[in-house]
DNA sequence: CGCTTTTGACCCATT
DNA sequence: AAATGGGTCAAAAGC
């Protein structure tokens, strides 16, 4: 769990864990948890006996506080643990096998394909979906990278073999592979501008639907598309030809209008046309019905919110 | 002849 | 420590 590397959470949260914390008599040593580390008084007044009253009243009242936040925080986990738990069986009843142990990388994937449900239903109105996701990416234990990743699913012949996205950039294939969770190949693509430019992108097709390319990017190009590219815009919206895509990330939801593509011609974009569009009630309710996507998507979102719930309610 | 694609081997992270 | 699987490399083949 990245959260866990980038967010002072983890902490909190292994403060006093049932099951984790041995009941062993060893707990006198001087041997101490991550609270301890955190506030060192406290190991201090465990060690030696403090004369001073107040400051004993002062550390027990924090360890009464700090024992009601670990409980809330308990809590929280359970609840969490609950809905995930029903939503691995929701999944089970969808044909997925029962949760095996897996990799990393493999929930990772499986979140991703929780995904694809939307996109397949999405689908049913003849529309090309991209969805971005900004990924913080670990580059050491004290930092983190914004990694841009974006999936596309593209609706194709299921008699087409081919596992080409038609995107606008050129691609160079280095490798296919035969994964485990899906029968067809994943292709793995570099952009053509490598090494300058660092975009690499997965294509396959959908484990549930074969007339369904899903192709991932990961980063984002440093130069502008080849000039005369014909292809589709990676994203239209179901109302008309505006190129747009939403992203979410810590400064927020943004709606980015790619100007230079203009559904497909060569001429320059009529921006009257485009402002046009884009405040057509159809493109409105497409993009408040694709936020609300993508938020419902984001399990950092739905999992927030349902603690911010847990809060309000009383305890029971 | 040079560029692209294919594909088996290899590396590495994870369990 | 071994098994497994995803991602990448690089030689060979194709165009």
């Amino acid at each position: 769990m990245d959260m866990a590397r980038c967010s002072p959470v983890c902490l909190d949260l292994m403060v006093g864990l049932p099951m984790v914390r041995e009941p062993s008599p060893a707990r006198c040593t001087p041997m101490r948890t991550e609270a301890d580390i955190a506030n060192p008084a406290c190991g201090r007044a465990a060690s030696l006996p403090n004369p001073n009253d107040d400051e004993a009243k002062a550390l027990e009242a924090k360890l009464t506080q700090m024992s009601e936040e670990n409980r809330r925080l308990t809590e929280m986990i359970a609840y969490m643990y609950t809905n995930q738990m029903a939503r691995h069986s929701l999944e089970g009843e969808a044909g997925e096998p029962p949760a095996s142990p897996t990799s990393k990388k493999r929930s990772r994937e499986s979140m991703d394909t929780s995904n694809s449900g939307d996109a397949n239903s999405t689908k049913k109105i003849r529309t090309v979906e991209a969805e971005h996701v900004d990924v913080e990416s670990p580059v050491s234990d004290s930092t983190c990278r914004r990694i841009k990743i974006r999936r596309v699913c593209t609706p194709i012949d299921p008699s087409d073999t081919s596992l080409v996205v038609k995107d606008g950039y050129q691609w160079r294939k280095y490798g296919q592979k035969v994964t485990r969770d899906n029968p067809s190949p994943r292709a793995y693509f570099r952009c053509a501008f490598a090494p300058s430019c660092p975009v690499k992108k997965k294509v396959q097709r959908s484990a549930e639907d074969s007339s369904v390319l899903e192709a991932t990017y990961e980063g984002e190009h440093n130069h502008p598309q080849p000039t005369g590219a014909t292809e589709l815009p990676s994203c239209a919206t179901p109302g008309g030809p505006v190129p747009c895509s939403i992203s979410i990330n810590s400064s927020g939801p943004t709606i980015t209008l790619d100007l230079t593509k203009n559904g497909g011609g060569a001429t320059q974009p009529d921006l009257t046309k485009v402002c046009r569009e884009v405040a057509s009630p159809e493109f409105q309710a497409a993009l408040v019905e694709q936020m609300a996507r993508v938020l419902t998507g984001d399990r950092n979102f739905t999992e927030a919110l349902a603690a911010a719930i847990l809060r309000k309610l009383p305890d029971y």
